[in-house]
DNA sequence: GCTTTTGATGCAATCGATTACAATCATACT
DNA sequence: AGTATGATTGTAATCGATTGCATCAAAAGC
């Protein structure tokens, strides 16, 4: 592969020419930089990004770290910003940390190691090295939160509205009658899931109902929500309504709910939270919460671009709209 | 962040031992490595992979094109390759290709700049510079072709044996007593779907049911499924199986089956092809295919490993074992 | 006790770009 | 004509690592 020298010789001109022609080409005049070019074409020259990241210290990649990329709602996110990025310049470097602290921490260091420009993750935790930045650099830290919202953390972030979003749920629940819901949260570590307990909750209380209402968490799996889903029809018969904080838990819900012999909608609604691309090809069509994942991923992304140019953002944590999407699942009261 | 230089500094000894330590650590002596450790992990030094990468054109970087990362069969396959990538030492850099030429040839650049070490590509193309990559260095090029097998690339791939497990899919169609059986391809421009309809053929031409067969083919997304499946059921009456050639066209034809008030399987049977994570959720479950994502994605990082260690393959045509998973998406014929 | 071998470390070139500064030359101005 | 101005281009330092070769001291061999 040639490299700048070789174009230099091939145009007869200095590397510092070649140079410019690729990166500022209004200062060189213009027989020079066709000159150049040809050369460039001829050799099929492409520069070297080490060698002007090494330069520069700026690498135009940023990493994405995600507990699960299988999961269909992070890799519509990601998806989104995998475009977003593209079209601004950068690549992607991918991480799945399977939702492991250490695999966070090894992805971390790989923003001090210089080899991405900046970092979006989607869990909840903010690896330690990154946290450091954080206080060193205030705003100015190239990282961005996608998903959760934890202001604690002091970093820029991208997210609905969770607690509203649950609320609005658990209130169209309310609204066809029922009375005993059950709530399957997911892990309440992360703070997503604790605003979407804060939200339901409110929603219970504003209808009454706050002491019939029974929570167990789940960790967003299809199987947990199955085990969750169980256990709540084992011990309380009178349930006729669960509510799931994720899709996935939701398809696990609704195939426990079969296995106890009830049917859906009508012994046991059931509402999830998400929307991914197969809940309406369920059966019956899962009710939920939509959220605009692809969106969210090219927020990220733009609001980590912004960081990067130097640009004060206008605001640090973007709130994006859900919308509760009604379908067969939920039904009224038996 | 620190350098390798600061390092040297405060353990009092040259740059080339501080590296030595970090690379070849039993070359240099234990109170020299211990002292030399000691400032490292004092000063929290990161070695910048980018210098490492300039002299050493090696980058720990393997570049993952797909044509669509929210599919959640090319994300289990990424998983995979993901895991294997990170067990391995190197990261991966993913790229959503939509399908688009012109991206994949974006990315293949990624080569030639020395971005990344090696390319994985899950798509049927392969763009003119790794084209031309693999004429150079025949078979220590480090391009590896996960899922489609295309002999004529002379590429290493990584693949179940598609026309064999279309074969059985359908022979077992037929052996339920269907006659007229719909098949939905995915791109015919994909050889993977090619064999798949070759493996079709043959089973429906041993079941001397070869001119009961019809056609259509789809681009492997759930609207496609759907539209297929639509046509087929308006244009033949007599039709009572269809088998998609992915699980996501099969979720299409269950609604068009739906929507043409027909029922599944008491109607019309229904095969997909994948395996993916909600197949066995839908209802009725599907009857399916299954290929083993993550193992081929694990698969293709392996070999890539292999030839960039400069080790010759074993095989580089790796074919791993399907599964039919039979669910009662698919009945006796009425 | 003197030479040879071995082990440990340092010196300095190198990878391929970018860019501050210097040099050159043509044009413009007085 | 003589110098100032501005437009181009070249020179060389620099980014942060790696590594072949030289160096030097200690151990081994005779």
């Amino acid at each position: 592969m040639a490299n700048i020298q070789d174009v230099a010789n091939a145009a007869g001109v200095s590397t510092a020419t070649v140079s410019r022609v690729l990166s500022h080409p209004a200062v060189v005049a213009e027989p020079t930089r066709i000159k150049v070019l040809r050369a460039v074409a001829e050799l099929e020259y492409a520069p070297n990004n080490n060698a002007k990241s090494l330069r520069t210290t700026k690498t135009s990649k940023i990493l994405i770290t995600v507990p699960n990329i299988s999961n269909p709602f992070f890799s519509s996110v990601i998806r989104g910003a995998e475009q977003a990025a593209q079209a601004a310049g950068y690549a992607v470097l991918l991480g799945d940390t399977h939702g492991e602290e250490h695999r966070e921490n090894e992805y971390a260091t790989m923003l001090n190691r210089k080899e991405a420009d900046g970092i979006i993750f989607l869990g909840h935790r903010l690896p330690t090295s990154l946290q450091e930045m954080v206080n060193r650099l205030g705003d100015k830290a190239p990282i961005v939160n996608g998903c959760e919202f934890s202001p604690e953390l002091g970093v820029a972030s991208v997210h609905i509205d969770n607690s509203a979003a649950a609320d609005h749920a658990m209130s169209l629940i309310f609204a066809r009658g029922h009375k005993c819901v059950g709530v399957v949260t997911g892990t309440l570590r992360s703070p997503l899931s604790r605003d979407r307990l804060t939200g339901a909750s409110a929603a219970a209380r504003r209808f009454s109902a706050i002491d019939q209402l029974k929570v167990m968490s789940g960790d967003f799996s299809i199987e947990s929500g199955a085990r969750a889903a169980t256990t709540l029809i084992d011990q309380w018969p009178e349930m006729t309504a669960i509510f799931c904080f994720s899709d996935e838990m939701a398809i696990g819900a609704l195939s426990a709910i079969r296995a106890a012999g009830k049917r859906c909608p009508e012994d046991i609604s059931l509402v999830g939270f998400d929307d991914i691309r197969y809940s309406q090809y369920l059966d019956p069509p899962l009710t939920t919460v939509s959220q605009p994942m692809e969106q969210i991923g090219r927020g990220t992304v733009e609001l980590l671009v912004e960081i990067l140019a130097g640009r004060p953002l206008h605001t640090r944590s973007v709130t994006l709209p859900h919308q509760l999407v009604e379908r067969a699942s939920l039904g009224t009261a038996p």
